[in-house]
DNA sequence: CGGAAAACTTGACCCAGATCAAAGTGACCC
DNA sequence: GGGTCACTTTGATCTGGGTCAAGTTTTCCG
């Protein structure tokens, strides 16, 4: 899952190949894609983007963690996106981006200049509509953490955050036993307007009621999933448990 | 401001005809549209749509404004997006809605049917262009309440939402002097992840500070705009008062 | 005009989660 | 192999904003 800067991968071999905005692209589009596109890397911890950064290309992530996070000048800061393999950085029409990206863990980009690109998606509309279809699925996500980070308890946000990291490692509907925490507590006190003691605090009390249970410090198993979702605050997600 | 369910205006006088998703339409392209709008009104407290509801028409606003509002079970809600004039309702590619929407005035809708409009999408770039734009818009727009929602105290809130309401009513750059709430303060709450209290006694104190003054308890006026900015905890703005 | 409901304000009290503080656990590196 | 540093846990205390309650103002309508 290791790309290097100079180590070029075949778009038909890519994991994110039909996910990410090419989802929708032919073998012809894919080739135009494919002449245009090159590989970044950036280690964990270090910035990608700076907010006023000129965006002088857009990316893919095909491997990695980033988040987007806003701050204020006295230091706090909100986690307001976290970028998985396939999310896309960046936007048709905007010059300059108005949020920090950085990479959490080793990061890898198939990036594309913006001019370039820009005349792709006029040529292309299955890769325009993806791009639609992708920005309302991160507004839907962003609404939904807008009720998380208005309205629910502590313990509410913990559980939520986990069941989105459970739904998100299902592969076609099977549960993975061990999951990962890709983010530090302190990460995810910003991304669920906590301080990382709460964070720490409603975790401990997962587990000691027996809902979930740590394998180290950033791997967890769910003991209970029937009561980790009771404890998001959600309705149940399609009766999978009626 | 108001239009009747049956009184017909030539998009050429629309009063959103120039922000709304027809923005970029050519003459010729106006007039597909023309073909297959329709208006719709709702009185103040009407229920838009449902959650849940299908999408059989997609929408602009055209006169009055409407909440997104999400809701958990125990009764806890959250406003997740203000619809004003010109804001678009319903999205390409997706047959149901995830939110309630609500008229919080009287709101006059120009509605297209789902079918057509999406046919429209296909061959009007314009259209799907100045869609994703507004996309994007809500998206930053959304991002920016995550901050508020998750790192701001209750003053900041307040602040934040009225210096809102002030940047929007700018017409060309002047201010106007009395600014209208469009919510109540059970709303406004709800839209600021507060409680009614909170946003009664905050907008109390902002008024003791000398920062605004009530006409009466639905408009007011900015008598420190220089304060009313730094309450909201934002760094100021394009440096307008350096 | 009067009476009731809806919207709003203000006060008293309380608690979830923040803050402050200290100690525990790894991982890394010389 | 032991020191350092980053991360985490847990405890004690404090407080911003929630909750509960009472009263006021406005609106609406017969």
């Amino acid at each position: 899952m290791n790309f290097s800067l100079h180590e070029r991968i075949q778009c038909s071999d890519c994991p994110i190949r039909h996910r990410a905005v090419c989802a929708r692209c032919d073998d012809d589009e894919i080739a135009e894609l494919e002449k245009i596109k090159s590989y970044r890397s950036f280690k964990a911890g270090e910035p990608i983007l700076w907010r006023g950064d000129d965006l002088t290309s857009v990316s893919s992530v095909v491997a990695g963690v980033a988040t987007l996070t806003k701050s204020m000048e006295d230091g706090r800061t909100q986690v307001v996106g976290l970028l998985l393999p396939s999310d896309f950085i960046g936007r048709p029409g905007r010059e300059a981006i108005e949020f920090d990206v950085t990479a959490v863990t080793d990061v890898t980009l198939c990036s594309f200049d913006r001019a370039p690109f820009e005349k792709l998606l006029f040529e292309v509309p299955h890769i325009s509509q993806r791009l639609m279809e992708m920005a309302l699925d991160e507004l839907d996500a962003a609404r939904d953490w807008m009720l998380l980070l208005g309205r629910k308890t502590a313990r509410e946000k913990i559980a939520s955050f986990l069941q989105m990291l459970v739904r998100r490692s299902k592969v076609g509907g099977t549960d993975i036993p061990q999951i990962t925490l890709p983010l530090t507590r302190d990460e995810m006190a910003n991304f669920l307007g906590l301080t990382l003691e709460t964070v720490s605090r409603q975790l401990s009390s997962l587990k000691k009621d027996g809902i979930i249970q740590f394998v180290d410090r950033r791997n967890f198993e769910v003991l209970d999933a029937m009561a980790l979702q009771d404890a998001t605050g959600d309705d149940a997600d399609g009766g999978v448990y009626d």
